[in-house]
DNA sequence: TGATCTTGCGTTAACGGTAACAGCGGTTTA
DNA sequence: TAAACCGCTGTTACCGTTAACGCAAGATCA
């Protein structure tokens, strides 16, 4: 591997004016440029990662912290991540986190000197845990809060809008002639769940309609089994809903499956809804209508305020929260509604 | 941060005993180690990462290339790898790999130089791919395969029994009395998928019983909806099987799908099983039977090989197949054949 | 008793890069 | 005309660590 001084030699110059070059210093002639840029090539020379980090004190990675890599939400943002880095060059620093963990701060601790990180994306719900904030606020890490229940007055935060997302479905399932519209809550633990029923709400008053009844508002859990669960219930009901909006594709596809068990057609005798555009809502039959989280736009913002932070940022800067635009998607379990 | 230096200072010896404690080496005076040692603790002192890696040319952490973080196998191989990295003080970089990705080499070399990869686990399908292993072979990178469809000359491999295990998971249904078995196969480029298949028949080979009628051998494609698709032509069968077999959950739980729709009780009607034990498995109704992937036990293994390469290991000992045993997982959807 | 070996530790010089500073021609300014 | 300035480049030192080497004191050996 090649060294900055064999391009300085190759280039005849010093090896400081190769390092301007590198960093796009605007104090190099043109010529020595060319020379330079022409002697890498000619070298393949690649500056070395460590050496930088080392001298700079900092390193282009981000980290993450994942409970469970395998639950949907965490898998796909990570996956934006991944993407959004590619996009801007930077690195991702992934650990596993455990609640519960003994010494958690000792282990955040080695993560953070081992992997030089300095920048930091939390995900919910971590990104709710307060000793957890503190901590890396004691180390001056930098953080970025997606989707956090409550705001942080330290940090910045990248979010969808829940509530209005949810009020887009349930306007949409206004537009095909939807009245009768149940809904499966999420976990109640999660500020989203809480979000999306107000946005659920909020619809109906908006349309000067009165709300569903009590019957209609199940409570889920995000897991397919309270969604089937929930659904067993909705569709015994002598009056039946034309619709069902779900927290979540999980629950909505469980709610598809005891459609079919109970002899109903999608979406002909019954329009489902979910959200979320998990994989599972477009490998289903019949292919789920949901809203598109937008992961890769949100991951992007993060890594565009994190790059943002050394620059001239106030305090109040920190406590802007992002709002990235949803996306409704359509696709075969919802239809205009013919029942009357 | 506090370096090797003020640990020095304050144990008052040189730099380089410090480091001699840190890297354990045998040539320190008991008492002179319990100085440093206690001055180390008194100032919280951690060694920089990237001065030592700088200084000794490489790293500990491992590559991991992702094609699809959100597919079930990836992220719960991934999961498997963070757990077992942490459990040897190791560090995971991750990142995402695109098929047909243009200049995918001049890509892999930066990440391989930036963070300073010396190691690599390769997941399928991109363990079978020349192209890939010819250049990190070029680039001196040190592999484990996971489950290869084909051995590789140079690099070891680390895979469960997909053959035995379908062998178990027939065997498990013939000690329950089913013999009229469906087989709902998997994507037929994965080698998995053709090992299932062999492993299907010489259970029936085995026990003396013929094989099932071509009408059993659906071929699916690791999707839900594959799985549908042929699960509603198996029930629909005149004779119809007793018990399917699928090559992921996935299709197992489309399968309960279908069977629902029809009426059919699950197990009492019809026993299903699955292949990986992926979170759908269990958070589905009825909880699937399925056979449980060794992922962390792969993923430790990889690593324990990984560690080893430094020691003087023979061209031969870089082509073992490492076999880790599986465990059949008993739930809710398989049961004791009463159709006779 | 001197020669050799061991043990225990320090000195010095890297690893590959970048910041601070200096230098040096050539303009512009007072 | 001297002073100040600018654009461009090189020198030096340093980031935190470890390898190579050296050296002193005590142990062992002939």
């Amino acid at each position: 591997m090649s060294t900055i001084y064999d391009v300085a030699e190759l280039a005849g110059v010093s090896a400081k004016t190769v390092s301007r070059v590198v960093n796009e210093d605007k104090a190099v002639k043109a010529s020595t440029r060319e020379k330079v840029l022409a002697a890498m090539a000619q070298l393949d020379y690649r500056p070395n990662a460590q050496a930088r980090s080392l001298r700079m004190g900092g390193k282009t990675s981000i980290g993450l912290l994942l409970e469970d890599p395998t639950s949907g939400y965490q898998g796909r943002f990570h996956h934006a991540m991944l993407a959004a880095c590619m996009e801007s060059c930077k690195y991702l620093a992934v650990e596993l986190y455990e609640q519960g963990m003994a010494d958690w701060q000792a282990y955040l601790d080695r993560f953070i000197t081992d992997a030089g990180i300095k920048d930091m994306i939390l995900l919910p719900t971590l990104c709710d845990f307060g000793p957890l904030k503190n901590f890396l606020k004691s180390r001056n890490i930098n953080c970025v809060l997606i989707s956090p229940s409550t705001p942080d007055n330290h940090y910045a935060s990248v979010a969808m809008d829940d509530r209005l997302a949810a009020r887009d479905v349930v306007e949409y399932l206004f537009s095909l002639g939807h009245t009768k519209i149940a809904h499966i809550g999420g976990h109640p633990d999660h500020a989203a769940s809480i979000l999306r029923r107000n946005g659920f709400y909020e619809a109906y008053d908006a349309a000067g309609l009165t709300r569903p009844p009590a019957a209609y508002m199940e409570q889920g859990y995000f897991s397919f089994k309270s969604g089937f669960e929930a659904a067993e219930r909705l569709l015994a009901l002598p009056d039946r809903p034309t619709a069902i909006f779900a927290c979540n594709d999980e629950m909505a596809a469980a709610s598809c499956s005891v459609a079919h068990k109970r002899g109903l057609r999608i979406p002909q005798d019954i329009s489902i809804i979910g959200f979320d555009d998990a994989p599972i809502s477009s490998s289903v039959w019949p292919a789920l209508s949901t809203v598109r989280q937008p992961y890769l736009e949100m991951a992007r913002r993060s890594i565009e305020i994190l790059d943002d932070a050394g620059d001239t940022v106030t305090a109040s800067d920190r406590q802007i929260r992002h709002i990235i635009p949803h996306e409704l998607i359509v696709r075969e379990t919802t239809r205009q509604c013919d029942i009357t």
